[in-house]
DNA sequence: ATCATATTGACAGTATACTGATAGACAGCA
DNA sequence: TGCTGTCTATCAGTATACTGTCAATATGAT
């Protein structure tokens, strides 16, 4: 029989994983609490600036996140005053996404704040097995793409 | 300067422990659809089952969740009647949780099927590179265990 | 015994994420 | 032109998480 124990869950790669993710989300939010952001916004307002007249549907593909949750996201960096939403003059089913002077400037004070919380997620490790861990979770997520709901599809010349 | 794009957005670990979640709970889903059982929903079983008088607070800390969620997931379980809850002789305050003869039985039902899922999980990996990746994320979530707001606490004797 | 403190379970509020459905708009084809 | 299929945004429903708060209950110190 060989009941499954709580022991043999803390070595189950789908609870490390959930565990790594709880982890980082905390480690992310306390350093950006001064900017107010969620690593899903965060996320979102770099792939705004970075790619002109880019509208929902491209967006939640360029960071892998749901359509349907991008919806609230976006809503809630509009009601911040962080991006802009408007009609688009060639398609009237699509609304573009652009950062507001407000959302440049605060995407500007978060940088160095997340640049400090990607350190402090790897701090555990040492040079040589960060860099290991990076492309292992590289390869995990790349040969894995097509199995979620959100697969990442890199965006064709603006990146 | 330097502003971050999208592209460097793909090599920070907090988005590819994001993507790795969103990932492996999809594998999960996929491969206990017939039992109608999430991750979290699968290890609330699991320890409750391992551990016998066992109380919501002391269940967070065996698996991290945080008090707050569990209080839902037990709900949910117990409307499924996998679980039942019943008053503590020792303390008022606490509900004891213990497994329905039905939570047993779909737990057994779902144990082949999640040990598909871990596996398909580790499936881009060698034997050699899912050990090494096993043994880094264990201790990355080891290191960081105060980081979350539900830290795990391994029981005291039972397992 | 009483009072301060801690614990337990519960709740409201917010954010992310997935499923499935829908309405509006576009594009290609008969 | 009208039909069909596709794409866009959005919504309802469910599940996971976290923050902060609360009342009821225990516990330890006095």
């Amino acid at each position: 029989m060989s009941a499954t124990t709580v022991g043999d869950l803390y070595g189950m790669p789908g609870h490390l994983i959930r565990r790594a993710q709880q982890i980082a989300v905390a480690i992310f939010l306390k350093a950006c609490a001064t900017v107010d952001l969620t690593p899903v916004q965060y996320a979102a307002l770099v792939a705004i600036r970075s790619t002109p007249a880019l509208d929902a549907t491209r967006l939640s593909a360029l960071v892998a996140f749901d359509r349907s949750t991008l919806g609230n996201v976006l809503d809630r960096l509009e009601g911040k005053g962080l991006i802009a939403r408007g009609p688009s003059p060639d398609d009237r089913r699509i609304k573009r996404i652009a950062l507001t002077p407000a959302g440049a400037q605060l995407l500007d004070r978060a940088e160095p704040l997340v640049a400090e919380a990607q350190a402090r997620i790897l701090e555990p490790f040492s040079d040589g097995e960060a860099a290991l861990f990076m492309r292992l979770m590289t390869r995990f997520v790349d040969s894995h793409n097509a199995a979620s709901r959100a697969p990442l599809r890199r965006a064709g010349g603006t990146d």
